[in-house]
DNA sequence: AAGTGGTCTAGACCACGAA
DNA sequence: TCGTGGTCTAGACCACTTA
């Protein structure tokens, strides 16, 4: 028997009920006290259910009011940390990764600051070009500190879901990120790995992915800008 | 006198502690019933503060051992709503802007679809161009319903910072957005606007800007790829 | 077994908004 | 004034980790 919190029977319940529009968008869900005695809990497992639901933009406490509804297919999920490929893959592309190569060497100053590591140590670089629907989108390097994924140059893989075969093997898992993204002109290499002209305008991105609070890995990726776009939803004015 | 929550207080004194590494990273915070008594509150308000600190990633509560602290530093402020000035701002630029011009127009069927009004509604459009220590940075045209700023055609304002001109003087406030960023090649009108040779790779954002659920403005801009770069942070995996 | 965080209760009083 | 969400308490039991 799974053993399910209260609190999360509640907050899945409400959210299938707004999710399949038994309330309207600006409807006033029923009041805590209500709620109570509805799924027969306490006000806490109430007020933690709809803190859920109100982190995560689908409803808006107002107090001296009420609980409204918000329109869910607007302000859907926030950021949580995806790969290009998973984006691409929930948006029904066919995603396929050509692994180019898979090697050891010593970490810049750069990425041994990026990845809190000293300069010199080891990390394993993995270099792939990214394709949707049998286009080229991106070309992919990834740093990872070589001691955490011993023996992953050996595998030969095309790693297209890096971060879940990251997660199964090395039970190594990504819960945060920090993307840095501007633009570049592509250079003759790059053209011509992603087939597209030289200077055409490419999306760079540089990202830290974090576990526990310490570095991962650092990727770094050169996108066409023209085939792929970064959605980024925020919640929250910075107040302090 | 002001009246500041428990919780608060203690999230303050905590975070203060942590940011002024009073507690080193990796060390645990006091015991749950142990700050209850240093701070003489019950056992949930320890658990609101502690919970505020760990989503904004300053400590990482491990049950049956206790709460980690983490490197706030590399992992600094989630994802609030900023523009690009208050960015600019922050990281020591002098920002300055020149409003082109501020218009009333009809919406366009795209613009009427993000902001849930009907095609051919009244919206106003404010042109800018921002500067960063007098170097061009971006252009920028914000589009607001004309029904929730009337009147703001009229002044004479170069907008530096219009989300908080929002906020002030319409009592609009943006909480949350959506931005959708990809790359392009600048062409002449804008090459000759931000002083850049044509062809010149810019990053091109749209947001949707939401206040309270309803969309409230959406912002397009072009930006100089190398005068600038979006810092996003994310934290949690997607795991629904 | 002891200590940690995770869940939950029943009840209290406060602050805000509408009638 | 009344109903709403906001804050807070004291105490209980559970689940996980370490020793």
């Amino acid at each position: 028997m799974e053993r399910i919190p209260a609190y999360l029977k509640v907050y899945d319940i409400l959210k299938r009920q707004i999710v399949e529009r038994e309330y309207g968008v600006g409807d006033l869900l029923p009041a805590e006290p209500v709620l109570e005695k509805k799924f027969k809990v306490s006000r806490t497992t109430v007020r933690k259910a709809v803190d859920m639901l109100s982190r995560e933009g689908f409803v808006i406490k107002k107090q001296g009011i009420g609980t409204e509804i918000l329109d869910h297919k607007t302000m859907q999920n926030l950021n949580y940390v995806t790969s290009i490929s998973e984006t691409l893959q929930k948006k029904g592309y066919t995603v396929t990764t050509k692994c180019l190569r898979v090697e050891v060497m010593e970490a810049s100053a750069h990425l041994a600051s990026d990845l809190r590591i000293k300069s010199g140590e080891k990390v394993v670089c993995i270099q792939r070009i990214k394709f949707a629907d049998g286009k080229a989108i991106a070309i992919m390097k990834n740093f990872l500190v070589a001691d955490m994924v011993e023996g992953i140059e050996k595998r030969n893989e095309d790693f297209n879901l890096l971060y879940r075969f990251l997660e199964e093997n090395y039970n190594i898992s990504i819960d945060a990120a920090r993307d840095t993204i501007t633009a570049k002109s592509a250079n003759s290499v790059e053209a011509e790995m992603l087939d597209v002209p030289v200077g055409c305008a490419l999306l760079a991105m540089r990202r830290i992915g974090y576990g526990q609070g310490k570095p991962i890995c650092v990727d770094v990726l050169s996108i066409v800008g023209d085939r792929y776009e970064f959605v980024i939803n925020m919640n929250g004015r910075d107040s302090r």
